[in-house]
DNA sequence: TCTGGGGTCCTAGGACCC
DNA sequence: TCTGGGGTCCTAGGACCC
């Protein structure tokens, strides 16, 4: 039997998860935004119609929005990383194997059903996850995963055929190779694609025929790879399996502009016991971070700084406490007294990168932190905040002040739902 | 006023080693 | 004139993804 992966993924996903919850939503045109209520992240159908376009920032759209009657909505994570745990169990009731590629899409390995019954499969699973979960989906079905990609992407922008295309048909993937424009390729971007174009590749079916010699020398072994999926060879397994994280970052822009030291201080604490509560979620460890901050380059006409440094810890921890100490170091030994016009910094952040898992890391000699206190607290502080909620208990230098003015803008997120008790939706009957 | 956040992979080139 | 020959590791930067 032949190989079949299918692509599922959710229709303007985070957009369906808001549906779900107000039913007064469908047939409208929404939005989600992205953090700070920047930018449109996801659309339906109805807000494409009108031109809002992927990225579009809202303040340059807002007023069309209000004309027009768009629903907005900032994002709210929470509700939608667990409407995407709903709907990859629904999945794994179809196929053993799964592979979570990302919160709206997973790739399934069918090819234990016979050909004849792949689309009706199909078809079944967008309807159960429909009933069960209430988010409408695509499938597309093809032998490599590329293939599967493509296919999901015809099954979403063809509305006749009924959310489902299966390119394993001989007879579909001949119709629509040559049909589909190669900037639409899984892979290829805006720079591959001035390449290709000047290789004189239009279609899908133009750069399944190109010799893949010349293509890895122009777009790497990346390219390379395509034409060979393309062609239904496999070259990209699926990841049962997820990978282990290789770095962690926890980066914000500030909801206004931020001048003061204490203020970018409290900023950059905060983001450094997220990240610790992150690397603690994964058992995993870091001996370096870099912290950075730097005014907006939309600014223009404003002194410009921008500020990177990189902070060593004696060993690998996950201890916020030890992370905001180096966190605030990194803003303490660079941060410089402003001028006659300050600086006003837009955007802070907390990065690592090389994490290891904390219970094989070797530990220090000199400055060995103290790990059996440190372990115990942080598991107190973590399940403080999973049972009464994130921000439950706080470390004093992440924001003892309330104000927070700093934090990011959220002020049209919908209530979580389906992970916190006093958000659950009522019901009438 | 207002322009997101968080990842991965690949390559070239330099440093360094024997 | 002529200046070895391989390796490995690390890093920065590009590209792409959702």
């Amino acid at each position: 039997m032949s190989r079949a992966i299918a692509l599922i993924d959710g229709n303007s996903f985070y957009c369906s998860c808001e549906r779900v919850f107000d039913p007064k939503l469908a047939g409208k045109p929404v939005i989600v935004l992205s953090n700070n209520d920047g930018c449109a992240i996801a659309r339906t159908a109805e807000a494409k119609a009108l031109g809002i376009k992927m990225g579009a920032p809202y303040f340059q759209i807002r007023d069309m929005c209000r004309a027009e009657g768009v629903r907005v909505f900032s994002s709210n994570y929470t509700l939608y990383g667990d409407m995407s745990a709903r709907t990859n169990a629904v999945y794994r009731d179809f196929a053993r194997d799964v592979e979570i590629y990302s919160i709206d899409e997973s790739f399934l390995d069918l090819s234990d059903v016979r050909e004849r019954d792949r689309f009706a499969l199909a078809q079944d699973l967008r309807a159960t996850v429909r009933a069960w979960t209430g988010i409408p989906t695509c499938v597309g079905l093809g032998p490599t995963k590329t293939l599967a990609k493509l296919a999901n992407h015809i099954a979403k922008t063809v509305p006749d055929l009924g959310g489902v295309c299966d390119l394993t048909d001989p007879v579909q993937y001949d119709h629509w190779l040559c049909r589909i424009h190669v900037g639409e390729l899984w892979g290829i971007g805006r720079a591959s694609l001035a390449k290709l174009e000047a290789m004189g590749v239009d279609s899908v079916a133009d750069l399944r025929d190109l010799d893949p010699r010349p293509v890895r020398k122009a777009l790497t072994v990346v390219g390379e790879r395509m034409i060979h999926e393309l062609r239904g060879l496999s070259c990209l397994p699926l990841e049962l399996v997820p990978a282990r994280r290789k770095g962690c970052a926890v980066t914000r822009s500030f909801s206004g502009r931020v001048s003061d030291r204490a203020t970018l201080e409290e900023a950059v604490a905060a983001h450094a016991a997220r990240l610790g509560e992150k690397l603690r979620r994964d058992g995993l460890g870091t001996d370096q971070v870099t912290v950075f901050y730097h005014t907006s380059e939309h600014d223009r006409g404003e002194p410009m700084r921008s500020v990177s440094t990189v902070v060593s810890l004696p060993e690998a921890t996950n201890d916020s406490l030890a992370l905001i100490k180096a966190a605030t170091h990194g803003v303490a030994k660079t941060w410089r007294e402003p001028g006659q016009v300050p600086w006003r910094y837009s955007k802070a952040g907390v990065i690592t990168i090389d994490l290891v898992p904390l219970a094989e890391s070797p530990r220090a000699l000199i400055g060995r932190l103290d790990r059996e206190r440190s372990a115990p607290l942080m598991a107190a502080l973590d399940a403080c905040n999973a049972r009464w909620g994130r921000g439950a208990v706080v470390l004093a230098r992440a924001g003892l002040s309330t104000k927070r003015d700093w934090n990011t803008k959220f002020e049209m997120r919908t209530p979580r739902y389906t992970t916190q008790v006093s958000d659950l939706p009522v019901a009438c009957a």
